[in-house]
DNA sequence: TCATAAATTGTGTTCGAACACAGTAATGCG
DNA sequence: CGCATTACTGTGTTCGAACACAATTTATGA
């Protein structure tokens, strides 16, 4: 019970603090004998040191780079803000210092550029979104030459040794084919892909599998399972056409946070007793949510991934902490009535 | 940018750091100039003291009583336990003694006498589950006149100035309405409780309105919404009646964890058609979940209830923080297909 | 005026880990 | 043997806040 300081061990061993010292951090200049002794002493009482004091001690500030997309360009993106901040200030305590970057979401060159400018900062660890594939494998590869931890989160590079937060997209597919089955009437469902101008291609493919391994799953032969993708500024049209080919369309899996399209859409096309499901809790999103439209949302909590992201890149750098390889967080289904408590910053 | 110390602040007013140390915990014998002077310059610089030196020398060890249900006699218990240890080696680098009991939620009797056991350990905060309304209410104004802090959760006792963590009991009823109505044909709605002869009454209550008032907004004439409450012992013997009387119910809501008894009838009844909506991630629910028999779980979270309170008392403690007054949780909607990373410790 | 009390201010130590540096003992080598 | 070198060990200081206590200044009264 009790919690034994260097000091303790130094009187129990018959040696002092500064050789107690040397054994657990290996230092050297220690006699074989004394050495075995302390070792064998450390083990006995499983000492832990005190981080406070150690801390204390080494108060150099760390310095961390953050890199993510630019929310007044996807509104998606703001959110991580406010994960960055809980983090910083749950370590306030700490000298942390932070260098945000944004980029721009559809200019790989502008993800290059901003990654040299952060380097720039020297960080002693980075936290970052790799939206590109090609790009982000490029830098992850650099910094892994220079040393450099990096945590990230939102898309997996799984070339890479960086820690990933994020969420098991497939089964999230799985999770919209579930709630779309359970809400709707027979018929046909539908996937679309509304594309982004950038890369966001391996997402919305596993969420994809995911969806149909379900249907797979279920054996529902008589209904069939659709896709459609659309390009961001053709939206409308060939949406509606797509639906006036498919009549018999009963719900609709959107693939990512731009439900609220297609939601605008129904309504205007008087189609809303089609059930649609989607993504993020954006606030156009949360409108056809509360309206009726959207029936369900799944919540990809960019919020949270950002703050276990920095969170552990802290308590490496504060703590010696292990960073984990990989960690996903679980997938929050949304309706009307429980949204609320999840907006709250 | 730079973070100021007491010294930095002494040699700026020209005083010893030991004046500055009396100002800023107004400790008296200052002239009152002088007084003035540091006050005016901790303001400007926005003095921050640095938590980690001042816990190093406060090291004294803290008390913290807990007290629960026993996992034993009610399985819903046991992963507040993972929550309790969650805070615990978070805040590892302190010295945070905790004392846990466990009291027998079918004995108001065993409650107070564990309250008294736990009183003897002079804890310096307290951390409970007030299940028994009135027996919660003495002893929380006891605790309050003796000035110990206590953290509250899963029960609120209102007229307690207790902080309190828990759900909006209110909502989750309409959660749950609004599940139900999606996914059930046209048809009677059942309110199922199954008293498990202690009193979580009140818990019951407040999800029924909040239930009733969905479907009172959904203008649904034409179903109606039952309710049904059942004794423990008989469960299985009522259930069957009340589903016979009523037989053209299609969906139904069990107010508390006791889903997989309703779950176990239907299947016995052959009657699965009816969709069934609970609460709590038993392992019991959860194989009636995957087999789909039950069709939605409301998420309590008594983990991260238990986690949130402790969190608390322990930065009250070791950080001054203030403890919020009220914190609700929100509501997880669980189905077979996210279910499992919700089971992880 | 001077002793004494009261008011005010400064100094030194503590917490535990980390590390610089001083000190002691053992060994090597001419 | 004597001096240098290596091998090992102990001491002292630092980080920042907190507080005990010493020191100093100012006020009071005989």
């Amino acid at each position: 019970m009790k919690k034994y300081t260097i000091k303790d061990i130094a009187l129990l061993a018959g040696v002092s603090k500064g050789t107690v010292d040397r054994v657990i951090h290996n230092r050297g200049n220690v006699a074989k004998d004394v050495e075995e002794k302390v070792k064998q002493l450390l083990e006995e009482i499983n000492y832990q040191p005190n981080l406070i004091a150690r801390n204390l001690k080494n108060n150099k500030v760390f310095y961390i780079g953050v890199l993510i997309p630019d929310p007044k360009i996807d509104a998606y993106w703001a959110v991580c803000i406010d994960g960055i901040n809980s983090a910083l200030s749950e370590f306030s305590a700490f000298d942390v210092q932070i260098n945000t970057f944004l980029f721009d979401p559809t200019d790989t060159d502008d993800f290059l550029a901003c990654n040299d400018t952060m380097l720039k900062t020297a960080p002693d660890v980075i936290l970052m979104v790799p939206l590109f594939y090609k790009e982000a494998t490029s830098v992850l590869k650099h910094y892994e030459s220079l040393n450099i931890p990096v945590g990230t989160f939102n898309n997996q590079i799984i070339s890479s040794s960086a820690n990933f937060i994020g969420q098991d997209l497939y089964q999230s597919g799985r999770i919209a084919a579930k709630l779309l089955h359970s809400i709707s009437n027979k018929g046909d469902m539908a996937i679309v892909h509304i594309d982004e101008k950038y890369k966001n291609a391996v997402h919305m493919q596993e969420k994809e599998k995911g969806f149909k391994s379900y249907y797979d799953d279920m054996d529902l032969f008589e209904d069939s399972v659709l896709t459609c993708k659309i390009k961001y500024f053709e939206t409308e049209d060939k949406l509606r056409d797509f639906l006036n080919n498919h009549p018999h369309i009963e719900g609709i899996f959107v693939t990512n946070s731009k439900a609220f399209h297609v939601a605008r859409l129904l309504e205007s096309e008087n189609k809303t007793h089609i059930k649609l499901v989607g993504y993020d809790l954006l606030s156009d999103n949360v409108n056809y949510l509360n309206s009726g439209t959207i029936d369900f949302l799944i919540h990809q909590n960019p919020r949270q991934q950002a703050y276990l992201g920095l969170k552990y890149l802290i308590e490496y750098l504060v703590f010696d902490k292990q960073i984990p390889e990989k960690f996903l967080l679980p997938i929050d289904i949304i309706n009307s009535e429980n949204v609320t408590p999840f907006l709250r910053p």
